[in-house]
RNA sequence: GCGCCCUUAGCUCAGUCGGAUAGAGCAACAGCCUUCUAAGCUGUGGGUCGGUGGUUCGAAUCCACCAGGGCGCGCCA
């Protein structure tokens, strides 16, 4: 039997449907849904098949309800199949039927639920791709947890996934940070010279990235090279010099700095691709000499941009990507003024590279100040996908994470990098903790602004859904330990418990969560589907909710309490109940990369 | 000016390729501690789904326009 019942039931509700309409389009029927009912009066799933099948069958939805609703209800493990509302048909399943998810749970482990809608498809995720520039800071980390739980997430539903870090390790910004490196290492010194001398010798004129997160990569330099960077006075040598050295000393170090940032919040990436290794192996040339070949380049002038200061505007003929045959606004440049690539043309080589390793869909989860870039990105992508891909088409996505605004006391905390007040990653983690962070980052759309409550998220309460979930699984973990402790109970081994009857779970309270767990399977390849993890944190929220009803109703109903001495196969039955739904809860959060806690002291 | 994202209860947010009476937590109000953990539980009240049209058997969901918030708009990455 197929571990997700509504899948399984589907296939039943389509076969019955065709019985009834023959010549029901393929198009049709395959928009047929069983999902399960808002409302428990309702049954435990709802077909929409009679509405969809009543035009083309040209019948009234209601009259197709009603001959879909009897056929079903001789199915096996239907109770009841009922007509309803305007057309549906509302299942309801016998309780064995119902009751067999928990062997079905306690047989699979942590695996059940796990989908192949994905098998055979390669999936790139590239998450974070943060400039090594600085610290991460709560920006950042946003897109990295919501990259690095949709990657589990899709490969739970099946996808090869590789999780990838793209490295901007050569553009200016790498230039001007190896800049500044370089002036306070020469102030490590005590050169003679001032800043303002200095910076007349830098490229652009002025020095950036004034953090003092620079001042140990100077003191490393210092390390190293001693005063061998610097002419006798301790003034600056010419960049042939020290510029190669200082710019790979830096990026090493705040690269080191990254990974270790990314370590304390358990994202783990398969490859980290170095953007001056794609360019020095010709990626982008070479993509550049594709689009090429395809027409699809040209020399041209573009529009002045709207809206914006144009006082330096000034008009050129330019290398322009055809990118408006694919959907984008405008033609995208390739090259600079000086005749080097843009980072767009770069990057189109970066995209070939990937594809080349072979990945049949590429997601990019960026932030929100780069939705102008998505359009371009996929034009890039179907441009090159031919001359890259075995099967010629790869899809682009796009994930854009919004701002995340910090709260605290109620109050958010103003950001500026350049005031050196944004909160660094390390700092959120020292403050409230891997977990909470990761939970919490995913209990909103990541297309949506979010607000994270600093006091909320470290919280011991009810409305801490961090806490909620982890209370739930280390409650199910305590009542198991409990259980172990009473031999008269048996084997309580996951095997054993998938034997136990399960005919005592009767209660409305244990039923829920039973059917809460049945969704899982639905809900994993739902969400993979929709590239949206936090369905997952939504629905752990919601299943802890059923759990701690039900451990609460023993409060009231002592015959509702899951460990009774005096009622072996009964209490058997509901920790059948709860190993399930610890392990589903250990399953889920493992999706999201938090803790499954074995107790809360 | 143009493009993308967002707008759901007092607050923070869900809402399943359109589905039945739009949900949860907090806050408010009324109760509940000798308990397998009160770090909690039970119940009640609370909505013009930003607005106006449209498509549909059916719209929070799709389309058009409008309002508000965010992000972006060649030679940054």
């Amino acid at each position: 039997m197929s571990a997700n019942l509504f899948a399984l039931y589907r296939t039943r509700v389509v076969e019955a449907l065709a019985r009834i309409v023959p010549e029901l389009p393929p198009e049709v029927a395959a928009r047929v849904e069983v999902t399960p009912t808002r409302d428990p009066a309702h049954g435990d799933m709802a077909t929409n098949a009679a509405l969809l099948a009543a035009k083309p069958a040209r019948r009234r939805p209601a009259e197709l309800a009603a001959e879909l609703a009897a056929l079903l209800s001789g199915a096996d493990g239907i109770e009841s199949a009922v007509p309803a509302g305007p057309g549906f048909v509302n299942l309801t399943l016998s309780p064995a039927t119902l009751r067999a998810v928990l062997p079905a749970v306690l047989a699979a482990g942590e695996a059940y639920g796990d989908s192949a809608v994905g098998a055979g498809i390669a999936v790139n995720v590239e998450y974070v791709s943060a400039n090594p520039t600085g610290p991460m800071h709560v920006g950042h980390c946003r897109g990295a947890v919501v990259g690095d739980a949709l990657a589990n997430l899709l490969a739970r539903a099946g996808y090869a996934v590789t999780k990838e870090y793209y490295v901007n390790d050569a553009g200016a910004q790498v230039a001007a940070l190896a800049w500044v490196v370089y002036w306070r290492y020469l102030e490590l010194l005590g050169t003679p010279m001032t800043e303002a001398e200095f910076e007349t010798l830098v490229p652009g004129g002025a020095l950036q990235y004034r953090g003092d997160y620079l001042l140990p990569i100077a003191g490393i330099l210092h390390d190293a090279h001693g005063a061998g960077l610097a002419d006798a006075e301790r003034r600056p040598l010419p960049p042939a010099v020290w510029f190669e050295r200082v710019r790979g000393l830096a990026l090493d170090s705040l690269l080191g700095q990254i990974r270790d940032d990314l370590a304390r919040l358990g994202v783990r990436h398969d490859v980290f691709t170095s953007e001056s290794a794609i360019l020095a192996a010709g990626a982008a040339d070479a993509a550049i000499g594709r689009l090429d070949q395809a027409g699809l380049l040209y020399e041209g002038v573009l529009e002045p941009p709207k809206g914006k200061q144009a006082t330096d505007w000034e008009a050129r003929p330019q290398t322009l990507f055809r990118a408006t045959a694919f959907g984008d606004d405008v033609d995208r440049p390739l090259r600079k003024a000086d005749g080097s690539n843009t980072y767009f043309a770069n990057d189109i080589g970066y995209h070939g590279d990937k594809i080349a390793r072979g990945a049949d869909v590429l997601i990019d989860v960026l932030g929100a100040d780069h939705g102008g870039y998505v359009a371009r990105m996929r034009a890039a992508v179907q441009a090159i996908a031919p001359a890259y891909a075995a099967a010629g088409t790869v899809a682009f996505e796009a994930v854009l994470c919004q701002i995340v605004h910090v709260i605290k006391d109620g109050a958010p905390m103003r950001m500026s990098k350049r005031a050196g007040t944004f909160v660094t990653l390390r700092d959120l983690l020292d403050e409230v903790g891997r977990d909470a962070v990761r939970f919490t980052m995913l209990t909103r759309k990541p297309d949506a602004q979010m607000e994270f409550d600093l006091d909320l998220a470290v919280a011991q309460t009810r409305d801490n859904p961090v806490f909620y979930v982890q209370y739930a699984h280390a409650r199910c973990r305590s009542v198991l330990r409990a259980a172990a402790a009473m031999p008269e109970l048996g084997d309580l081994s996951p095997a054993a418990l998938a034997e136990a009857p399960l005919d005592a779970l009767q209660a409305d309270a244990e039923l829920a969560l039973v059917r809460r767990l049945g969704h899982w399977p639905r809900l994993l390849e739902g969400a993979a589907q929709a590239r949206e993890p936090h369905r997952i944190a939504f629905h752990l929220n919601d299943l802890a909710g059923d759990f701690h009803m039900l451990w609460n109703r023993g409060r009231d109903d002592a015959t509702l309490r899951f460990l009774q001495a005096d009622a072996v196969s009964a209490t058997r039955a509901r920790l059948a109940l709860v190993a399930a739904t610890a392990m589903v809860i250990r399953s889920g959060l493992g999706v999201l990369g938090v803790t499954p806690v074995e107790e809360m002291r």
